[in-house]
RNA sequence: GGGCGCAUAGCUCAGCUGGUUAGAGCGCACGGUUCACAUCCGUGAGGUCAGGGGUUCAAGUCCCUUUGCGCCCA
């Protein structure tokens, strides 16, 4: 074997030989095998790759993989999604810096240009997926804009229309002002800013004032009335007077409700209730007018009577600065405020009144309660379901429409009747009959199909062969940040259209951050390029590190240092790998693990922890821990397989016999082989150049069978008999490194008074010389310490070194009083447990007889130190 | 205001099935080029598991509470 594994050259072949032979279809599974689905989230068509992405990607991988090496057919789908708000922003950014804007070219040859750039840069992250080591199926990806898609998103459309759960209407919404489309309240975030509250007198009629304070002085202009507490004695007299607009002499009612805060401001609020969402509530209750001072960019309109024209926040300063001259003011003063910000963008958001296209959820959000409270949909880590109960119990209407132009057209068309040029509504699949129709302009929230995704692209509405064998689909693999935006909408999509839960299974992961928690960020610096850390150290250890770094639903800070050493990791498995490879010299190899009666110690131990590790790793995989399954399989290789096992294999490998030594074979490659197909999932490549080195049966890793335990394999016997021959080593190194500083490469003779170790210790003995360099070992028949030797003690053996004039006794004793501290602590607290009577009542039996048997040699382990103090230290 | 999460070694994190003396990586100290691996090997130092209370034979793990940090929703 190489020396080392060539990631770069061996990632690009790999892939493109697994590709090649078909094997990322389910298709290469037997006919009749159970299925196993997952729906790629589609990431944004003209978006790159980052670590969010390279998360998920290593997780669903993960998942098919596993799925696939159990034998099912395997269907992890792929595809894009247009993204609307950002696609459409970036097309817009590069017209821009031509000087143009969207409305100068006009809609199709802005659809034109935006194709062009997604045909253009669309590739890129499906290309870097394959980087990844993506199992997906290509051959059938989609694009949330294909004709098929867009059909599903146009028959939902029309179906829902149909059954009176879309409405049409004005309604207060989410403004985005530079993008001049409406924009869901998921797509709003709210935070904390620094700003002015301003504080003014309210004129009101007979020359009376009543003072009112408010953030966005320039809504003054669209006031209707002036609010104050029904029950605040302050205002009582003022109450149903006539209240004048500041510089318009608007003239308005003084109502009280008492949804004002008597505590806030100055205890009167000012109604506006076109640009506030509370205002239109109180508003609606007191039939109050409704006037609308905006424009669709957010400069004032004719309402707003001289300051018609301005930008809104011009606006608040002119007209502040009018009103100060006009004597009206009063004072203004620092207030922290949440303000509501475009998720794409960052600009300030204006409730705006305007006609919009609703979809009603109270009835299809009921479906999606029940199905997770039931149990037909799981999310894992189940505490997100609180979340998701919370927001659909609390679910508003849907505002799917948006004034952009990339996207699934709504299938509307308007005419004009008694003079209302909405007058009339046709919604369908085809264009109305007759004259005078004009077609909707606006365009579905990307969402909306994105909702679709599990079952339109298997061919829905189409009962195709594939929505049969497919749908439902299985997991559902994503960021916990989109479980209201997309998961939750699948889910009520899915159950509404096809009566089905879209997948049985949501397993959500959380964001990657730096190794401090920080976000990524490019001012900070401290953004990790997946391709990047690729070319660097290849696509496996990222992978392996993003998996292992967390836990499920939790956020993922990943250390450079953690994907360094998954490289390490893979360079340390290829080692055992290329020596096991090396010490295959004929051509008569059988596979498969020996007999267990055929083992000798060290092999059944290995064979032991092997069997448990695939215990664990299935427990461990069954309940979506993938993190601690990796750690666990790189702790048994690299901690127990690669020092103990394939060490102490050498004397077999170079002294043993023929049958010794065929035996030590099979075994490391019986445990390489296991070990290759569990890490497979975390690290498709390496493990997949490494297995072809291996003897093997099969044509690839990725098809190979998952490993089963195997228990007639685990034998606690074997591992604590092995577990005294490995003390009895660490004993010894003890003693070269620390305690005598005796030269590594010193050959060393040891006497050891077995105590009941006496077989294993005469059978094994060469252990000692592989593992700390003691070539010659006499076994005591009467346990007499020899004079001036240093010694170790497990169990009850005792392990003496012979070194003469070395031995220092203050060190030896000191060190044995030292470890009879320890043992006596230990025997106190095992013997306070079966003292307890309630413990040995209640306990289950097999924890009390470990305790028992721990007991026992504690105690022969404290005899042998106390032996060793009486003879050295009296 | 409501909900959720986190707090374990100097740093980043495991330890969701209660059960030996609480682990890993990095860092630190000491020692190592003999035939898998210096991308490594060996040994070691370092933790009152945030504080308090409770359940239990047994708590880092389950429950309550306090404190600090973070996130979501309103």
């Amino acid at each position: 074997m190489p020396k080392n594994f060539d990631f770069a050259e061996a990632e690009k072949r790999l892939y493109e030989w697994w590709d090649s032979q078909g094997w990322f279809r389910p298709e290469c599974a037997d006919e009749n095998a159970e299925t196993f689905v997952i729906s790629m989230p589609p990431p944004n068509v003209t978006g790159s790759l980052h670590v969010g992405h390279a998360l998920c990607t290593a997780i669903e991988d993960l998942m098919t993989r596993y799925e696939r090496m159990r034998g099912k057919a395997a269907l992890w789908l792929p595809g894009t999604d247009h993204a609307g708000i950002a696609t459409q922003l970036q097309v817009e950014k590069s017209l821009n810096e031509e000087g143009l804007t969207r409305f100068d070219i006009g809609r199709e040859a802005f659809l034109e240009r935006t194709w062009r750039w997604k045909e253009e840069k669309g590739g890129t992250i499906i290309k870097q997926l394959r980087r990844l080591g993506a199992s997906c199926d290509w051959t059938r990806e989609r694009f949330t804009l294909d004709e098929g898609l867009s059909e599903a998103v146009q028959e939902v459309f029309v179906r829902l229309w149909e059954q009176g759960l879309i409405y049409r209407g004005p309604r207060l919404v989410n403004w985005s002002p530079g993008l001049r489309t409406a924009v869901s309240d998921l797509e709003v975030e709210r935070a904390e800013e620094k700003s002015t509250l301003y504080y003014f007198n309210y004129p009101v009629e007979g020359g009376d004032s009543i003072p009112v304070a408010t953030t966005r002085p320039e809504t003054i202009l669209g006031d209707t009335a002036v609010c104050v507490h029904p029950e605040d004695p302050r205002y009582q007299h003022l109450i149903g007077k006539k209240a004048y607009v500041p510089m318009l002499n608007r003239e308005i009612p003084i109502i009280a409700d008492d949804y004002v805060d008597l505590e806030f401001g100055t205890g009167a609020l000012k109604i506006t209730p076109a640009h506030d969402f509370n205002d239109y509530d109180i508003a609606m209750r007191h039939g109050l007018e409704v006037i609308n001072i905006l424009n669709k960019d957010a400069t004032i309109n004719d309402d707003g009577g001289q300051y018609a024209g301005l930008d809104r926040f011009v606006c608040r300063q002119q007209l502040w600065a009018d009103m100060e001259a006009a004597g009206l003011t009063i004072k203004t003063e620092a207030h922290q405020m949440t303000v509501p910000r475009s998720q794409r963008g960052g600009e300030i958001i204006e409730p705006l009144l305007s006609d919009q296209w609703f979809v009603k959820m109270d009835a299809i959000a009921q479906k999606a309660l029940d199905a997770v409270r039931n149990g037909d949909i799981k999310i894992v880590p189940e505490r997100f379901e609180k979340v998701y109960y919370h927001w659909l119990e609390n679910i508003q209407d849907w505002c799917v429409s948006r004034q952009l132009w990339w996207g699934h057209r709504i299938p509307a068309w308007y005419r004009e009747k008694d003079g209302d040029p909405y007058g009339e509504i046709y919604v369908g699949r085809t264009a109305p009959e007759g004259d005078g129709w004009r077609e909707e302009e606006d365009v579905l929230d990307t969402w909306f199909s994105s909702g679709l995704w599990p079952f339109s692209t298997l061919g829905w509405p189409d009962d195709t062969p594939d929505l049969r064998r497919y749908y439902p689909t299985d997991i559902m693999e994503t960021g916990h940040d989109i479980l209201f935006f997309w998961v939750a909408r699948m889910i009520m999509m899915g159950l509404w259209f096809t009566d089905k839960p879209p997948f049985h299974t949501v397993y959500l992961h959380g964001l990657v951050r730096d190794k401090d928690g920080r976000k990524f960020s490019k001012t900070i610096g401290n953004v990790i390029d997946p391709l990047v850390m690729i070319e660097q150290y290849g696509a496996d250890p990222l992978r392996f590190a993003l998996v292992t770094s967390g836990t499920p639903g939790n956020d993922v800070n990943l250390d450079m240092e953690w994907v360094e050493n998954s490289w390490n990791f893979i360079n340390k498995v290829w080692q055992a790998t290329s020596f096991t490879v090396g010490n295959l010299d004929d051509d008569t190899f059988e596979l498969g693990a020996p007999a267990h009666d055929a083992l000798d110690l060290p092999a059944r131990w290995v064979m032991s922890r092997l069997n448990r590790l695939i215990k664990n790793v299935q427990y461990l995989f069954d309940t979506y821990q993938y993190g601690e399954a990796g750690r666990n399989i790189r702790g048994f290789l690299w901690d127990e397989f690669a020092p103990w096992y394939l060490e102490i294999s050498k004397h077999a490998l170079y002294n043993g016999t023929p049958e010794e030594r065929n035996l030590a074979r099979r075994v490391l490659v019986h445990v390489l082989d296991t070990c290759l197909r569990l890490l497979h999932p975390f690290m498709p490549f390496a493990t997949e150049e490494m297995w072809q080195h291996l003897p093997h049966d099969g044509e690839t890793l990725m098809l190979a069978k998952w490993p089963q335990v195997d228990a007639t394999y685990i034998d606690a016997d074997a591992e604590s008999q092995m577990e005294i021959l490995m003390g009895l080593v660490r004993g010894v190194r003890d003693i070269r490194n620390n305690q005598y500083k005796i030269d590594p490469a010193k050959k060393l003779s040891a006497v050891i008074a077995p105590g009941s170790h006496r077989d294993n210790i005469a059978r094994y003995h060469y252990i000692f010389g592989r593992l700390c360099n003691v070539h010659e070992i006499n076994i005591l028949d009467n346990d007499a310490a020899p004079d001036k030797s240093a010694s170790t003690i497990v169990s009850d053996a005792t392990l003496y070194i012979p070194i003469a004039d070395m031995v220092d006794f203050e060190v030896e004793c000191a060190r044995l009083t030292k470890e009879q501290e320890s043992i006596t602590a230990q025997i106190n607290k095992t013997q306070g447990m079966l003292n307890n009577d309630k413990f040995v009542d209640k306990a289950p039996p097999d924890v009390v007889q470990r305790e028992r048997d721990r007991l026992r040699d504690l105690q022969a382990s404290a005899a042998r130190v106390a032996e060793r103090l009486a003879e050295l230290c009296q």
